[in-house]
DNA sequence: AATCCAAATGCAAACGTTTGCAATTGTGAA
DNA sequence: TTCACAATTGCAAACGTTTGCATTTGGATT
């Protein structure tokens, strides 16, 4: 059926009977080809299955329309390649960048290479890169950045960076959570994750404000430190009951999968929730409405977050400087907490 | 700092002061060239950061070292991008790439292009395509495989394909999960699911066999088909036990978010689990074990199955013939069902 | 020394596009 | 008919590698 030698732009052209420019022209669009000779040629290329070579064309052009996306994932915790959070980014990514016209490359952090810049950017594998996570070190970050190549990264908007950050509101985030569950009446509330954690110390950061408003004391020992998994919060929660009793009635918890956890936990020593103890999440994971109760959390917006992130990744592209942005965050209230 | 004209292999051989060929060699670590003078290059190249141009090796050598990851979305349900399991798949398949030295270019097919050999092999993107899922209709697959371009696809390995399809063992999941039901005393027991997409289909069989083999009549009222998303899952059980009351004393669900969906309806209820219901369910995401009380569940082996399938892939690389593969399962029991 | 063979290196032609510039065609005005 | 000028098209040189083949180098053997 199908020719074996692959069909290519002068291939083409014989056929029509044009030149390879013409082809060449004709199937970019390129409006100095006449346009019936255009759609001729782009019907042509059609009928016979063939494709612009992007390997030719990537080499001619110095442009690939590749966006390099780097999960950054933190090295000596499980926060595993899976998590929902992360993959949840990656996609709203994909359909952002498809969008634009370009294509997703995946990778992590844990793969050979750490410079991250000369393997993708200078080997001409990718035109830029877009980093999901800040983890505890930067410094890889800072690296492609020192070396100029267009980049964007999920995390913290606030930190101070010399490169784009795009992210949500965490202090605020922090903030409206506390608050919320202060207007529910909680009175010794627990802020639950690892405080080392760019995003999650902002957050911890507007948890301490929303306190200070309410006039609470600030008790260090309510800060309970773990790390961003199920699992680790699942057991800090239960040792926790475990040696010192119910002593809160509150968990902010900086994560929807750290929420679970430490739900699971409570359940399991028949705490009521909300009764007994009131928790919130945060991102707004698919998840989070469907556990039972139905878990309170702080949004964030991932759709809109991916899509500012690929824009201000095109204006590095355009030469343009790209600028950090925060992305709103909205408080979702639903049955694990008591409302006001 | 950096001198921005790039260097390219010509520069760094006249730097080292021998020809191209040498340096090409050299960095591709081929024994024709002494070894010391590979090493002495590939040091030179790491000291001034230099990294192969892609696009022109693969234009040269027509091999990308890519491998295209289609997620074949089904257009007409909520089941979104965003799918835990799905993503995880995902998540394994570049880690088992990144092994074999390959680069996971992540697509769906929710994209403009529907000839993906086309698109994705003749345009030399990728050297190899892996479609997860073959949803309910298989004809954009079938096409890829009609063009000769290599193949694997995750779904279910019993369907007849001229394709390599690596999967669980469907069937039997169905069977040992029913089965699982039975052993724990259930007497009537739910199928939940979409019994027209391939992989549940067996698993309804599967399910079937169970019943029969245990001397059960199957009624088909008993089949409750609804789109594999947490949300369908709900709504089906929810306005199922308003209208018929709690009928069942266990359900057996197509996917672990449907199990979610499912759980969360009954718990509203006030339905102890297992309780007055045990339910199972398909895939052990990394939340099942999290719920309250942890999901049993039937487990999808998706790290071995992501080696098996590049392994399938590379096969086809080299000319050689893939076949389809099964990967087992595993009854992971935990507190959701009761226990014989 | 001369010779031979293996080991190491270099030459130059691809790979399939894109694009500045030159060349051709078509159009209307003089 | 001739000319000027715009609209189309074609020529040919890149882009940066890899690799078959020719060439050089270095020992070991006569």
């Amino acid at each position: 059926m199908s020719n074996d030698n692959k069909l290519t732009l002068a291939g083409l052209a014989k056929l029509a009977g044009v030149s390879t420019s013409t082809v060449s022209r004709a199937l970019n669009d390129n409006p100095l080809i006449k346009k019936e000779t255009r759609e001729m040629l782009q019907a042509l290329a059609k009928e016979n299955n063939f494709s612009l070579n992007r390997a030719a064309s990537r080499l001619r052009t110095q442009k690939t329309n590749v966006v390099a996306v780097i999960l950054n994932l933190i090295d000596d915790t499980d926060q595993s390649i899976n998590d929902p959070f992360l993959l949840k980014v990656v996609g709203d990514l994909n359909q952002a960048l498809n969008q634009k016209g370009y294509e997703l490359l995946l990778s992590n952090s844990l793969m050979a290479t750490d410079d991250w810049s000369n393997y993708f950017i200078n080997s001409s594998r990718a035109d830029g890169i877009i980093v999901i996570g800040q983890g505890k070190s930067t410094s890889k970050i800072e690296d492609v950045a020192a070396a100029g190549s267009p980049l964007v990264v999920w995390g913290d908007p606030k930190v101070a960076a010399n490169y784009a950050v795009v992210g949500s509101n965490n202090e605020l985030g922090g903030f409206i959570a506390t608050e919320h569950l202060i207007d529910g009446g909680c009175q010794n509330i627990v802020f639950l994750g690892d405080p080392e954690h760019a995003e999650m110390s902002e957050r911890h950061k507007g948890h301490c404000r929303a306190l200070a408003q309410a006039g609470r004391v600030i008790d260090n020992n309510l800060t309970l430190s773990c790390d961003i998994t199920s699992k680790a919060a699942y057991e800090k929660i239960s040792t926790e009951i475990l040696t010192k009793g119910l002593y809160f009635d509150g968990i902010v918890a900086t994560s929807d999968m750290v929420a679970l956890g430490a739900m699971k936990a409570l359940k399991e020593r028949y705490v009521s929730i909300p009764g007994d103890v009131s928790i919130i999440g945060f991102d707004d994971i698919a998840m989070a409405e469907l556990l039972h109760p139905a878990l309170t959390t702080v949004k964030q917006d991932t759709k809109s977050a991916a899509e500012v992130m690929v824009e201000q990744l095109l204006y590095q592209f355009q030469g343009k400087p790209a600028k950090s942005a925060i992305v709103d965050i909205e408080l979702i209230a639903r049955k694990s907490s008591k409302h006001a």
